[in-house]
DNA sequence: TGGCGATTTGACTAAATTACCAAATAGGAG
DNA sequence: CTCCTATTTGGTAATTTAGTCAAATCGCCA
């Protein structure tokens, strides 16, 4: 029987961390967006209604968790994608749709 | 261009949902040991050195999430998981760790 | 029926998250 | 150099989450 001792707990935590950062709706479409191609903040700001300063918390956490990086050119910084957009996690997104809406009858069920 | 509207926001809302309840060291593991089979709470207390308390409510939120289902039998109640163990939620934990692990040289980097 | 083991719920606290505003910083243009 | 634009950071209030203990439930069995 597995058991979640601290050395397994430490490798948890480490995926938890993504999966956290991922469960904001403002950083999954941030995400959906940037798989598309790298947009800078000001990019970013057009497409979402709130404060500047919260974009820019929003992409820190996505920063912090491995999911993108920052690339300043000039004065923007551009953000775009470590993973792919063909991997698991995008596929994943789907699928985690469908869980929430097959278990509640959601529109999409 | 796209932008995060209200109705758009709805749709993100619920994908984040799966994913906040996945942003959990506990919860992964959890639903990491239930994709081997069902287990009761009395057997995930064995594995998990936490209160019973704790670990029921985040049973609770994964089952809010769509992930897990539960199954009184006696007076024992049975978890399983909604997903399959061979779908991309699976696939992606493995994604999340080198995420990170790639970001910030980690120990499987 | 009475009590027991298993599990959930409620009350509460501490800590983390989120959002906004204002101020700081950094680079480029004039 | 100085202003302007782009972005980040700090302070703070409101909300949510995680964890613990105690109390409430529920199904079983003697």
């Amino acid at each position: 029987m597995e058991r979640l001792d601290s050395s397994t707990r430490a490798r948890y935590e480490h995926r938890a961390k993504v999966f956290k950062a991922l469960g904001h709706p403002t950083r999954l479409f941030i995400v959906e967006q940037l798989a598309k191609g790298e947009l800078c903040v000001c990019e970013l700001k057009k497409m979402i209604d709130a404060d500047l300063s919260t974009i820019s918390k929003h992409l820190s956490v996505l920063k912090n968790a491995g999911l993108v990086t920052d690339d300043k050119r000039g004065s923007n910084v551009y953000y775009h994608l470590r993973i792919s957009p063909d991997g698991s996690l995008f596929a994943c997104m789907d699928e985690a749709a469908a869980a929430l809406a097959s278990a509640f009858g959601g529109p999409d069920a």
